[in-house]
DNA sequence: TGTACATCAGTGAACGCGCGTTCACTGATGTAC
DNA sequence: TGTACATCAGTGAACGCGCGTTCACTGATGTAC
């Protein structure tokens, strides 16, 4: 049975990594079953002999792809002294590359959306993935006093990150790229700002 | 004809009203027009005598979204002093209330995804409003030294605020909504750092 | 004012297509003896 | 070692359902004379 269980792995590997693709890419809408297979050099058929469900799918490849966008993030990031992490995970964020390739990227911008309005059925992994990501991010900045805290930091991190790519994809016309490139550039400033405050006020209104 | 163009233009708004709700609420391809009709009273026969296509339906709700979302955010913010201007709006945007109740508030959580990944055909009339947006807001703040300009400001801040609420809608179970308000705290804090710094330095990495 | 006809917003069924899932089948790999 | 049978990954067609769009029809409103 040794070949045969090899081959399956392989298939099986082959099937998520092509779907790992297509969600960063397309969404979870846009990852369609047909096409992760023909991704991964297979037909439609074939599937439910690897995967219960699409569902399960795209849960495994959102484990998948938040791991993998960790490991980006945070290689050798010991590197570099404490104050400067925070920036430094901000610009591997929100660069240029990661806004054309989507799919070597971080899973949250193309999957977010869907899950608060469409997809409520990956919501559990999706925070699981979220909370990984900020608690990781969270032991590389330097402690605070005030409401901004290491963990709100980088949840607050998080979501400047996702959203700036999003918005930068978002608005990227075939035209040009100014918008898009000013979105990131205005995201990586204003996250570096936040990140060289020290102890911030009360509350407004 | 006078009756009777008064009713298509009730119907008119009906129909558009009905819309920006369910695309705040289930964005692009959750609002379909089957279930826009419904809201509006109507059966989706008649859609057609109104809108070309469910395209241009959605195109109009995103400018009327889009200007409800400024009213809502601007409204009497002259009021208050320039330097406290971003808070509030950071405030207004970040809420509990606005991430509980999608419906009446900004269309951009539930489109932007979908916009960046299979839903292309929205990025025109998508660029125009956050550039709206963007320019609304950087009116209310004020000027500052260094790469944070206020326009840089304003652009980062829809990308904080929309990304903030996505988030935390995102990641709000049923068991419970204290991740999803930690995010939201979070990201008001972490605006409010941004905000409150001046002249911050260069590139890090 | 009344009558016959025209217009057109809205109905509801049908069409076409895409997509997740199922299923009978194939053929290569593995097992029994 | 060879032969007959079992297993099972993968194929490709079909099924069922949802959704955008179309279309013949209805009935209320408006116009002509």
């Amino acid at each position: 049975m040794n070949a045969k269980l090899e081959q399956r792995e392989r298939t099986y590997a082959a099937i998520i990594s092509s779907a790992c693709k297509l969600l960063r890419e397309k969404g979870v809408a846009g990852a369609r079953v047909a096409d992760v297979m023909g991704g991964a050099g297979l037909t439609v058929g074939g599937f439910y002999a690897h995967f219960a469900s699409k569902e399960a799918l795209l849960d495994e490849a959102l484990r998948r792809t938040g791991a993998m966008m960790r490991e980006r993030l945070f290689t050798r990031i010991e590197e570099k002294p404490l104050e400067a992490r925070g920036e430094v995970v901000l610009k591997r964020y929100l660069s240029a590359l990661h806004r054309d390739e989507p799919c070597g990227g971080c899973s949250f911008p193309a999957v977010i959306g869907e899950v608060a309005t469409s997809a409520p059925e990956h919501r559990e992994v999706l925070a699981e993935q979220v909370t990984l990501m900020a608690t990781e991010l969270e032991a590389h900045l330097p402690k605070r006093e005030g409401p901004l805290t290491r963990r709100a930091t980088a949840l607050a991190m998080v979501a400047l990150m996702y959203g700036g790519i999003s918005l930068a994809r978002a608005v990227k016309a075939k035209a040009g790229t100014e918008l898009s490139d000013e979105v990131l550039r205005a995201c990586r400033a204003f996250g570096r700002a936040a990140l060289e405050t020290h102890a911030p006020g009360a509350d407004a209104e």
